[in-house]
DNA sequence: TACCTTTGTAAGCGAACACTTACTTACATT
DNA sequence: AATGTAAGTAAGTGTTCGCTTACAAAGGTA
């Protein structure tokens, strides 16, 4: 399961980056902070990411990687209808962000990130994708005559999309003291009951 | 139309510092830069606010108080019907978003400001805010009997909120190229079609 | 033993940051 | 004319940032 693009230094190097995030923020993700929680120096860091930048970029391909590799799973799950589709992949994403809430971080600092290229473009490409799968299956529960036809499968997405990035968002804001998972079905329940016929 | 918290000069700054967010990015607002865009020492901004925050906090305050009128004045029409009183704030908001963009800026900026109190809980009371107005209107359409009532209108609201800001989002990524008033409207044309019995 | 690679360190670099100090100028009030 | 105040400036302050340099220790390989 090991993404062996990585070293276990650098696989450790960014679970501590996320642990950072996680706990204090982006904007507490120094090279000084970082290297004081793993009991290194400094220049210790720099003998595993070429720079600080890196190190983010290398989290987030982490992730991508997962999240490609989870979808792609359910995705490949033919005989699942549309909506059992829906079901798992936000089930499957949701469970993640509970498991590693410094992702949200990252992926909602697009605000951030809009002025470095390579971040924000990663950022971009992991949320096009997301959206690309839905419009898939939306289109392809429409075609089947599972849901509604009255509105467009990308409008579809992208209201779904929005939707439980809002609900992600709002339990950011709560301090992870909402509950993210039964949330997210209430809102994918509710958006279900409006597009299927 | 004037807010006369500000002096001219103090609303100069914020001006030019929305200018300057909206043009380079929330990273490259520093007194240093903003100074040279006014032609003034930077020692002269720290007559007119006692820090950087101030300035960000007045430009919120700003925008808040500007919302909160425009808002307010849609809601008195109390002959409206709740599809238009929706359709009148969203017209409202993304016009504004529109012509002052960077607001957009601040306003997606949570995840920077989780470690400043003041400026995350601005940001946070104004999403509620507009959440709580939202929440009021589709309880009334379903009061009426216009709206559907199998979901609840918080999870409705929560929809129509997530929907409006994912369509800002692409707006912001797309490097404010996309139609924002255009795709707002398709938008929440959807929604409203999915929602009305 | 001699050598190389890997992985670490202490010390410090230049640049950028928000902000301050001591002083000056313009102008309205008395 | 004397005085007080608002609004400006040049020249810093201390701190933090990401990152580099020069060197050391450990372990494998010839």
């Amino acid at each position: 399961m090991k993404n062996n693009k990585f070293t276990d230094r650098q696989i450790e190097i960014m679970e501590a980056a996320t642990l950072r995030i996680d706990q204090y923020g982006i904007q507490e993700l120094t090279i000084k902070n970082l290297a004081a929680d793993l009991g290194l120096s400094e220049a210790a860091l720099y003998r595993h990411f070429k720079s600080k930048n890196d190190i983010m970029l290398g989290l987030l391909s982490y992730f991508i990687f997962e999240m490609k590799e989870r979808i792609a799973t359910i995705i490949s799950k033919e005989d699942n209808t549309p909506t059992e589709q829906l079901k798992e992949i936000f089930a499957s994403q949701l469970k993640t962000f509970l498991k590693k809430p410094a992702i949200v971080s990252v992926i909602f600092s697009e605000g951030i990130f809009q002025f470095n290229k390579e971040l924000s473009e990663k950022v971009s490409s992991m949320m096009e994708l997301m959206q690309t799968h839905i419009n898939d299956i939306v289109k392809k529960g429409q075609d089947e005559g599972t849901y509604r036809e009255l509105i467009g499968s990308a409008i579809i997405s992208t209201i779904i999309m929005g939707s439980m990035r809002m609900t992600v968002l709002k339990w950011k804001l709560s301090g992870h003291k909402s509950n993210l998972i039964k949330d997210g079905n209430n809102v994918l329940n509710g958006l279900l009951k409006m597009i299927e016929k």
